[in-house]
DNA sequence: GCCAACGTTGGC
DNA sequence: GCCAACGTTGGC
């Protein structure tokens, strides 16, 4: 196994946005209610990169996080099913990268983010990490 | 604001 | 255990 590994986890800007974890140096990834969120959630380990993705509200990549603690208990969660991780802020993109940009990339066409689109935590592959990263740059 | 996709619920 | 109805999410 490689690690790190690469995620996609998606905030709705209003609600937590990518300048709320830079404020904040580290911020707890909760309120996940779905399976194969869940499955992602639990498979994340400390020092994996996960792209920050604002959902709704600008549709774009506009940074990277890197996993800090890992599995932990959904502090949101009263019945203890539930996962979280935590996060901090690792960098910022030179230029954020939107949805739209993604799904005109034939390369990106069946990444997670894209197929499954209401994933709230999706695995990325090396590769498409790579492409992403490339777009970023410009 | 609309609609498609997906998850959950509840009747059978 | 199946499936239709319903609610929610998220892109457009």
């Amino acid at each position: 196994m490689s690690r790190p590994s690469y995620w996609l986890i998606k905030s709705e800007p209003f609600e937590y946005s990518w300048n709320d974890l830079v404020a904040q140096k580290e911020g707890t990834w909760d309120g996940v209610r779905n399976h194969l969120a869940k499955k992602n959630l639990k498979a994340m380990e400390v020092g994996d990169l996960c792209f920050f993705y604002h959902s709704r509200e600008g549709l774009e990549i506009v940074g990277i996080a890197e996993v800090s603690v890992a599995d932990i208990l959904d502090p949101t969660d009263e019945t203890g099913k539930w996962a979280a991780v935590k996060v901090k802020p690792k960098q910022e993109l030179a230029r954020p990268v939107t949805l739209k940009q993604i799904k005109s990339e034939p390369k990106l066409a069946d990444c997670e983010l894209v197929r499954l689109s209401r994933l709230s935590v999706a695995s990325i592959k090396p590769d498409e990490w790579k492409i992403i990263c490339e777009m970023a740059e410009g």
